[in-house]
DNA sequence: ATAATTGCAAACACTTTGCACCGTT
DNA sequence: AACGGTGCAAAGTGTTTGCAATTAT
């Protein structure tokens, strides 16, 4: 999606292209994942500040754009990143806490079997696996 | 383990056997699965009431003994269920809501590419795949 | 008897909502 | 002027904690 083209899909919608709607995305996309609270730590940093509640407004409404997707990393708060981006699943290590991203593809036996035995159609990019990572295997 | 396995266990550990505490357990055992406050609700149904924040410290013990595991399952609150019971994948359907639970296998080929490739020892039984069920997915 | 456990209410963290004011169109 | 968007503060959730009273051992 080019720099314009939400503006467009935001204008089209009635839905008009505020200052604070430019920098929730843009935290979003320089953190790559973040909590609704580090968004908005990560806005003021950079400029003027947005209030908390503006945050979850705009957060969901970039969701309902499909511009933005969460899912539930930590056992608090939902963690929010680029759609664009978010064709991935996601490790938690159990041991650091350290979050990473793993090709969908290697859900592939996973989701065909669900698929082909029950029908379920599984959302892969929501997916998150808890486990421990190969340094805190041992600890 | 048996009836009485666990009284020996919480007593070994300094802990007591109460009322409250066979309370919760039996209702998570007869929920199947549940937030603390549909645990609080069925204890409150068969018998004395028990106080919500006593089946969130009770919930935590069970958990430290390892007779009962959480997951998320929506975005809300929790579900506990028996961690005897707890060795399974769950699947909820993004249409209904319906939870369901498939055999932790389907996982296999997931488990065994995040250990081969990157060392990760992934923890089935946390694991929730979200998606649509066969009914809900055309729809 | 004594130390763990409970209930209750207050405190918390995260999220949503009502509303007056502000900025675009 | 009309209407969407924002900030702020208040109201909602779900969860935790301090403490006096209760209860298992």
């Amino acid at each position: 999606m080019t720099e314009t083209a939400w503006h467009e899909e935001l204008r089209a919608k009635g839905y008009r292209v505020t200052p604070q709607r430019q920098l929730v995305l843009e935290a979003v996309k320089a953190l790559g994942h973040g909590t609704p609270e580090e968004i908005c730590a990560k806005v003021q940093q950079t400029a003027r500040g947005v209030n908390i509640s503006t945050v979850y407004r705009t957060l969901e409404l970039l969701e309902e754009l499909g511009m933005v997707t969460h899912t539930h990393l930590n056992h608090v708060a939902p963690t929010y990143h680029l759609a664009a981006e978010a064709d991935h699943v996601h490790l938690v290590c159990r041991g650091c806490g350290e979050v990473s991203e793993v090709r969908p593809e290697m859900a592939d036996g996973l989701v065909k079997g669900l698929e082909e035995e029950l029908g379920f159609v599984a959302d892969v990019r929501h997916l998150t696996v808890f486990g421990r990572c190969r340094g805190c295997r041992v600890a």
